[in-house]
RNA sequence: GCGAUCAUAGCUCAGUUGGUUAGAGCGCCGGUUUGUGGUACCGGAGGUCGCGGGUUCGAACCCCGUUGAUCGCCCCA
């Protein structure tokens, strides 16, 4: 036998105690307001044929060849851990007919795997909770969408993030802007970072999210997607705005804020931690805590038919240190048995078994010194301690309750209830 | 892929300029005490000081490597 215990994988978590019903508190709400909102519940694979994940992305070359965990199964085929949730919905969308039921709005929640460095809100194996609407074009569902995820946040007791919107335009306005930030960047490249000389090339769009003081110094006189939008697509925003402020979603216009894949078209959000807020200094650099957008582009990638559809995904940790610590169940009722003979042990497991069935937090305490049962149940803080004893001739004497007096009453009550439905 | 900091008991951490058998609190186990069994006290188990090399008479401490953690950069579907 191996004396050596294996280690976790790296950037895996084993969630525990607060940091877990943390998590529960934030897949319970998200589960609760998609109900409300009528979006259906989906279940994916956890795992996907490569190409999925390879054609919906593009060639991008660092996500798709470097941060995916993908190999060959024992047939030689090439799987991949799904990286997120987007795509392999839009591959059942496609491979199981839900075309009937367009605009179908769909949500998910679950483990996804990115090869990448860990660090603060950011692991290996994470979650998220993701919400779609596909087959829907028009700009309501757009806000239907982001009406659900400013509720979410709202019910999870969030109140310091906010909406960051922008547009992209359709297809011709972001190869336009796209192409005069180009030109706009290239004219001063020598003065930009090194890392923004690089993206000239194969993602201008992000230098305008750059966090180098040398790149932003040319930001904010930089071209904007305004200039470049269709007369369609300046419509459609203004469709998107106009609901959100029916709503009652608040949201700034975040001008520089791109998708880095080209099948994203018109709107792109972030809900984002206000600047100095405990969210912020929760989160750290990952800041962003729900994501997503329209990406019309998406099915056509895959081998579909053209359609639209429009998305997010939040992270469900992220979302977990947001959220005020949880309680663990209280304990409400102890059972201490003093002693060790059969009916003693009996006794206590029917009496909490009695309890439970009736609704009521209950524990046994049978284990150790029969002083230290006792101290353990005053110390577990429940609001009942009831014991099981016998005198010195063995037999079972009746037990004793202690506690606020309300609460011994309940907790008998609760138990005698319960005696009468298992006599009827 | 790059950088910084860190790694000592189950947990949180001490450990002085390298110097005898590596400590504390909490937790765990056992016991004593206490007139309302949450107190106090005594004792016990538990550590190859992340791992592997090296320097030295001597390394938890210095050096190199490695693994992991944390926080940033890059990336962010």
């Amino acid at each position: 036998m191996s004396t050596k215990t294996p280690q976790a994988i790296r950037g895996t978590q084993d969630i525990f105690g607060a940091d877990a019903e943390a998590f529960a508190f934030v897949v319970e709400t998200f589960e609760r307001v998609r109900r409300l909102y009528r979006f259906r519940r989906v279940e994916m694979p956890v795992f996907e044929k490569t190409e999925v994940f390879a054609r919906s992305l593009g060639e991008t070359t660092d996500v798709v060849s470097k941060e995916m965990y993908s190999f060959d199964d024992r047939g030689g085929e090439s799987l991949t851990l799904r990286p997120e949730f987007t795509a392999g919905i839009a591959r059942a969308f496609l491979t199981n007919g839900w075309q009937q039921y367009a605009p179908l709005k769909v949500a998910t929640h679950g483990p996804l795997f990115r090869y990448e460095r860990p660090q603060k809100g950011r692991y290996r194996q994470f979650h998220q909770i993701d919400a779609e609407v596909i087959g829907a074009g028009e700009p309501q569902a757009d806000v239907e969408l982001l009406a659900m995820a400013d509720q979410l946040l709202k019910e999870l007791g969030i109140h310091d993030v906010t909406l960051h919107l922008n547009t992209l335009g359709d297809g011709a306005s972001r190869e336009a802007w796209r192409a005069a930030l180009i030109d706009y960047f290239r004219a001063v490249k020598d003065q930009l970072s090194e890392e923004s000389q690089e993206r000239l090339e194969k993602n201008p769009l992000r230098i305008l999210d750059s966090k180098d003081p040398r790149d932003k110094a040319f930001l904010a006189d930089a071209p904007k997607i305004d200039a470049f939008l269709s007369q369609e697509a300046r419509g459609f925003f203004a469709a998107v705005t106009s609901g959100l402020d029916a709503a009652g979603v608040k949201w700034v216009r975040a001008g520089s804020l791109v998708r880095g894949l080209d099948y994203y078209r018109h709107t792109a959000f972030e809900f984002i931690p206000d600047e100095g807020g405990v969210s912020a200094a929760a989160l750290g650099s990952q800041s962003t805590v729900l994501a997503g957008g329209r990406y019309d582009g998406l099915m056509e990638s895959l081998g579909g038919a053209s359609t639209p559809a429009v998305g997010w995904a939040a992270g469900i940790e992220r979302l977990a240190m947001l959220v005020d610590a949880r309680e663990e169940a209280a304990l409400e009722f102890a059972v201490v048995v003093e002693g060790d003979s059969e009916q003693l042990h009996a006794a206590g497991v029917r009496t909490a078994m009695m309890a439970r069935s009736e609704g009521v937090t209950a524990e046994v305490f049978a284990a150790g010194s029969p002083r230290k049962r006792f101290d353990k149940a005053v110390k577990s803080g429940a609001k009942v301690i009831m014991a099981y004893s016998e005198d010195a001739d063995g037999n079972l004497q009746p037990p004793r309750m202690k506690g606020d007096e309300a609460d011994i009453e309940r907790i008998g009550q609760a138990l005698r209830e319960f005696a009468v439905k298992l006599g009827a």
